[in-house]
DNA sequence: TAGGTTTGTTTCAAACTTGAACCAAGCCCC
DNA sequence: GGGGCTTGGTTCAAGTTTGAAACAAACCTA
């Protein structure tokens, strides 16, 4: 078959979505790693471990939520650990287990940084759309995220798709 | 000021957002990897050095164009050139200029990965929504991009806003 | 219950990105 | 026409990401 380019619409929403959202992305950045001394994935994971009832979760379970993959986590939440933000300890029920704590010291930091952040994204993203633009950035990208019914990073990994663990939540 | 956090509905469209986007981009670079031995940002550039009209852009124009820094522009093109896909020429006309030139290389192995790649744009985004979902995605990114009014990934370098530069295309 | 497979996590080297210098070459203007 | 600022690009070290092993603990299942 012969191969179906984009439409002139979908090259510049394409295009459109690529542009900004490195622009975006890099803005986040940039005013996280000035503002709390980290990139904004890191805060991404205090920011999940923190609403979760311990304050705990499994590596695993991290991964999967943030959708990256469990090396890149192994990475970057020993850099967390070494900076007294997170905690790593054992999960007794499943000796393989690790699961990641957020410290008080973590919590307070994420909460510092917080608001900050949350300006940022306002004023990078929120400020200039219509609440209608909000609702359909939603449903467009809720879309797109259940096209990839959970391989998400971890995709490339002979990963069978018909059956799919359940990661006792072991807090 | 008390922040103004963000209200549930925006919350849901930021967490697919940032979900959808990772999951987007990891499969992108996955896929051109395999199929091009190259991640998204490469094959980037050799597509617009593609549509221009004798193939080849200043750096800077290429990085601006990106939204990338020029240090990982240089570092992109230099693994390019490495790999025969771009050459790198001097402008004649600005001694401190440097332009990047498709080499017939480069753009035989463009026109071999783009039908993969359309393919999987298609299959993870375009394939999944509307065509009015289409023509949202550019108004939304269209808005958010404008927001950066020529700031772009050289932000943080001090530069004013009141004097942009034009870099004459020297082609 | 031994042996093989799967799951949870880490490790390691290679590739990539970041940001702050650095270095020329243009520009400006007295 | 010689400083001094700006612009175009690269370089370098430190930090991050990737993907493919490596490991160890669970989980079958014969």
């Amino acid at each position: 078959m012969t191969t179906r380019w984009l439409t002139p619409e979908e090259q510049r929403a394409w295009r459109a979505y690529i542009a900004a959202a490195m622009l975006v992305e890099d803005a986040l950045d940039r005013q996280l790693q000035q503002e709390a001394g980290m990139p904004h994935l890191y805060y991404s994971i205090l920011a999940t471990l923190s609403e979760t009832p311990e304050r705990r979760l499994r590596m695993t379970d991290l991964a999967e939520g943030l959708k990256i993959t469990r090396s890149r986590l192994t990475y970057a939440v020993s850099r967390l650990e070494k900076d007294g933000l997170l905690r790593r300890e054992n999960c007794r029920w499943d000796k393989r287990g690790s699961i990641a704590t957020l410290t008080d010291e973590g919590m307070r930091v994420l909460e510092q940084a917080a608001p900050g952040h949350v300006e940022t994204v306002r004023s990078l993203l929120f400020d200039r759309l219509t609440p209608e633009q909000v609702g359909q950035l939603e449903e467009i990208f809720t879309a797109v995220g259940e096209g990839f019914q959970g391989e998400g990073a971890n995709a490339g990994t002979d990963d069978v798709p018909w059956r799919r663990r359940s990661s006792k939540s072991c807090s």
